[in-house]
DNA sequence: CCTTAAAACTAACATCGTTAGCATTATATG
DNA sequence: CATATAATGCTAACGATGTTAGTTTTAAGG
C-alpha cells in the first residue's frame, strides 16, 4: 500500500531474478507478487498477461544470449569463430539454465516483435560463419544445422537423455561441432585458420 | 453411472486419441473425462494421477517411434541406413506432431521405467550405426549427435524458428544428416554403401 | 488545496489437478 | 438365489493457477 517505485520494467527484472534463482517450473504470478510485496492483481496494473511477461522475458534471454555469442567470436573467423560460438552456446545454456528454458518456451509463431527477436539468434551464427564464401541460400540452410545440433543437444542433455551412457557429454558436444565443421568445408572455398 | 468397460488402458488410448485430435496444448483430465461421459474424479479409479497418465503416454509414443524406425532401417545398412532412419524420425515427428510432443516433454530423469523407455529410443540408432566398424565408445558419442541433431531440427521447426528464411526446410535437413554422415565417415573404417 | 490519474486493494470467476466420503453397480461367495 | 464385497461411479470441496471488475488509496499537477 505504501506504494514503491514500481514500473514495468522493475516487474520484468524480478521475474527474471524469481526464475534464475527458484526455478521457471515454480514461477507464478503469486510468487512474483509475493516477492514485490504486491497482491497478484496489482500486477495487471504493470502487465497485460502472463503471457506478456514472459514475452519480455524472453526478449532479455535473447538479448543476453547474443550479447554472450557476439563476445566469444569476436576477432576470431572460421572454424575458431564456429567453435567458439557453439562454445558459448554451450555454456550460456548451463550457466543461465533457467533462462535458457524461457527462450525454449518462446512460441517464435506468435508476434511479429518475437519472430524479429528471432534474427537477433541467427545474426551471430551468420557472422561466424562469414569466414567461409558460402551461397545466401547455403547459409540460412547452415545456419539451421548448426542451431538444431546446439539446441538439440542442450535440450537433450537437459531433459536427461544423456545418463544413458557413461561417455563424457562435453565430448559429444566436441564431436557434434566437429561434423559441423565437416559439412561446412564440404562446400569448398576456403578452408581458413 | 449405468457403467461401461473402462480400465486402465481403455483410458489411455483415449486420451491419446484427444491429444491427436484435439492438440496436447488443450488437453486436460476434465475433456478426457468428458469424451468417456464421466466425472472427472471418476478418472482416478483408473489412473494414479495426471503425471502417471502422461507417462503411459510417453511409453506408448517411444514403442510407436521405435518401431517406426526399425522398420525403416529393415535391411539397410551404412549410409543408406542412417538416412532411412533420420527420414522416419522426421516423419513421425511431423505425422504424430502431438504424440512427439509428449516425448519431449517426458521427463527423462524422473522414473527408472522411463529412463529404461530411453534405451528404446537409442536401439534403433545404434542399429542403423552397426555397419560402420565404430568403437563402443564411439557409438555412444554419435549416438547423442545424430538425436541432437534431429531433434534439435524437429523441434526448432515445430517452433517456428525456421520460418525466417525461405529456402526449403527438408533441403536444410538432408544438409543436416549429410554433415552426421561425414562425421562418420571421418572415423576411418568401412565407407559402406 | 483539490482534482485526477496511477497504483494498490478486495472479491470474484473459471480452470486446473486432486482428495475424501458417499452411493451404486457388478461380481463372487455362501 | 441372496448377500457380502470390491470396483466404479458420484458429489463436494481444496488450493493453485491466471484474470477481470469494481473500489479505495496514494501521489502528482493545476
Amino acid at each position: 500500500m505504501p506504494r514503491q517505485g514500481l514500473n514495468r520494467q522493475s516487474i520484468v527484472s524480478a521475474a527474471i531474478r524469481l526464475i534464475e534463482t527458484e526455478g521457471l517450473h515454480r514461477f507464478s504470478l503469486r510468487e512474483l507478487a509475493r516477492t514485490l510485496h504486491i497482491k497478484t492483481a496489482s500486477l495487471y496494473n504493470h502487465i497485460g498477461s502472463a503471457d506478456e511477461l514472459h514475452t519480455e522475458i524472453g526478449y532479455y534471454a535473447i538479448a543476453r544470449m547474443k550479447e554472450v555469442q557476439l563476445a566469444a567470436i569476436q576477432g576470431k573467423t572460421g572454424d575458431e569463430a564456429v567453435e567458439a560460438l557453439a562454445d558459448a552456446y554451450y555454456r550460456f545454456g548451463k550457466e543461465r539454465p533457467e533462462l535458457y528454458k524461457v527462450i525454449l518456451s518462446l512460441p517464435m509463431v506468435k508476434n511479429d516483435a518475437i519472430h524479429k527477436a528471432g534474427f537477433d539468434i541467427v545474426e551471430p551464427i551468420m557472422a561466424a560463419m562469414a569466414g567461409y564464401h558460402l551461397t545466401e541460400e547455403q547459409m540460412m540452410h547452415l545456419q539451421r544445422v548448426l542451431r538444431s545440433i546446439m539446441h538439440g543437444f542442450l535440450s537433450q542433455e537437459e531433459a536427461g537423455c544423456f545418463r544413458q551412457f557413461p561417455v563424457e557429454v562435453s565430448d559429444s558436444y566436441r564431436m557434434a561441432v566437429r561434423g559441423f565443421l565437416l559439412l561446412l568445408h564440404s562446400f569448398g572455398n576456403e578452408a581458413s585458420t
